[in-house]
DNA sequence: TTGAAAGCGCTAACAG
DNA sequence: CTGTTAGCGCTTTCAA
């Protein structure tokens, strides 16, 4: 190896044995062409020198990176990492590379992730929407050109594109339901921006609980907001200065329950006695606040395991009619809605 | 563009246009050669066909990749996540992709993380080490090799790679002063494994920290664990079950704060009237917690920024002496220290 | 059984 | 001003 090279070739291997390159690959690649002698030979010295095929010659050549682009709204958020974690453990297998790029919640950043994630030739996408998302040009354009897509969680474009997600409506039921049960009748819900399907799910989910329960919708007991936490703790107070204040309250996600955990507290209202609250979390974060956050649990790892799953099976059958996965969610019942 | 093809390359630009190869792609870097109406057609045309260079054939032409690696010991933690984010933000700028791949805290994931990431033709690693790693010859043969390499947090072969930390040691003595000034005598401390830095680096602030408020150093008010949450809880179990427990208690890290907060009160106790509790987590975490956690708070956006830029500073300059960068921590006063 | 040559996409030295 | 050629590392015909 020459110097000021870092990685052994073929031509290196080739030029110490004193054979030519092609009978190298060859040998590398077990062809029962070569002789077993010769084979061993060069196989050893591959190891020996530590030779690892150099990626980028086989993407040129084969035109595959063997990589993934996956874009999140957020990297921070326990939700996306832990789902992060599991395409990867699934990639992985596979011998592919995930590049990972956040939209920070905006279009913008959206769809410069999108193109530069093309640009370095990932082979395709998973994706979870920004929650400014509601044109979906930039993955259209996608879709036309035969590019894997796989989103998750917050999609779109289904029936064209596989999706995985939870059953955001049952989740949201479940909840309405568990309140009712444990003897609240003003029950608020912070939802998000309408467009976002997880949103509209939900609150579907909030009306048929109501429903379901023969409790009377009452607009004003539902607010929205972005998914920041300032949003969210703003949500929050106007639903406790409402006339009559909701006696429980359920968070769209993560970071909606903590803020309104810590508006409800700073109002020096108690939970549950004054509120009852549940939100979308981990089991982790659950625990840890106080009192313990009532919530669903989203399966995120095996989200991201079974998003990755689905673009495997879109690279190796890029005809087949997209699946659509829908994963069940779990009422894990702790102090903040039970009296 | 054939069909099938993905991308435009600059072979089909030459034919639609009916020039060479060389013209176009010197026209597209502005050569000076190329006379202007050419240049401006070719631009156009590369812009309406979308063209963007391969940077898979960059990459074999120029032996770079702009790709880099980051191993972290997870990708949960949001201390990680966040330092992730500081990186990548530099490394954008830079124009530069990040592959990021987790040790899960064990060795043997993080050599394969090496090796894996080497093998992808990255051109160099940013490497938080995991808990276990106390030997170090999988980064050696970095250093041989002249791959840049830059460790942050638990870092090791200071000296030989650039690095950043933050001042550890002056972290614990101001959390071990501020419970004496808060009345707090009998101060037990829950490290890490003796061969990290941290742990060391903190142990010893702890050390000087009771010595310079005249308190003596009782050894069984220093528990170690692994970093996990079960140990972590473990030994918490251990200090409370002392003949004489501590009054306060002080957690290495965010994982560690948080576990010995659960036990703390799954045994009836309450913080601080019985326990004060102080741990290294972030704003946001510490916040909703309850009581509201004290806590050390790393510039953690920050210190993956600084490892970025180290980074290309070594890139830019491999020979120069690796600078060892201390960013400071800040105590931030809340509920959980305080009576 | 092995080698030579072409080609994946690109740049740069060399010719014209 | 533009085209030809070689070469980055690799696989794969085609020849021998």
């Amino acid at each position: 190896m020459e110097k000021g090279k870092r990685h052994v070739s073929l031509k290196d291997l080739a030029n110490e044995i004193g054979v030519s390159i092609s009978t190298v690959s060859r040998a590398l690649n077990n062809h029962p062409d070569i002789s077993p002698e010769v084979t061993r030979k060069i196989q050893q010295l591959a190891a020996a020198r530590n030779y690892t095929p150099n990626p980028l010659a086989m993407g040129l050549l084969k035109q595959a990176t063997r990589m993934i682009g996956v874009i999140v709204p957020d990297l921070v958020t326990h939700f996306y990492s832990s789902i992060i974690s599991g395409i990867e453990q699934v990639a992985e297998e596979k011998g592919y590379y995930i590049l990972i790029a956040s939209s920070n919640e905006t279009l913008q950043k959206e769809i410069k992730a999108v193109n530069n994630l093309l640009k370095t030739r990932v082979e395709g996408l998973i994706v979870c929407l920004s929650q400014e998302t509601r044109s979906y040009e930039h993955f259209d354009r996608l879709i036309q050109n035969q590019i894997p897509l796989v989103f998750f969680d917050r999609v779109c474009r289904m029936g064209e594109v596989p999706t995985v997600v939870v059953d955001n409506e049952d989740a949201a039921q479940k909840i309405t339901r568990h309140f009712y049960r444990n003897g609240f009748r003003r029950i608020g819900y912070i939802a998000g921006p309408d467009h976002l399907s997880i949103s509209q799910e939900r609150t579907r989910g909030y009306l048929s609980g109501l429903k379901s329960c023969g409790l009377e919708f009452r607009p004003e007991l539902l607010e929205k907001c972005n998914l920041s936490s300032n949003d969210a703790i703003e949500a929050t107070g106007r639903l406790l200065s409402l006339p009559e204040p909701p006696d429980a309250i359920f968070g769209i996600n993560d970071t909606i329950a903590f803020a309104a955990m810590k508006e409800i507290k700073s109002r020096g209202l108690r939970i549950p006695e004054d509120v009852a609250l549940v939100g979308f979390t981990d089991e982790f974060h659950s625990t840890v606040v106080d009192p313990a956050l009532t919530s669903i649990t989203h399966p995120t790892f095996e989200m991201g395991q079974e998003a990755a799953r689905l673009f495997f099976k879109r690279i190796e059958n890029p005809e087949a009619k997209p699946d659509q996965v829908v994963l069940n969610t779990k009422l894990v019942v702790r102090k903040s809605s039970v009296k």
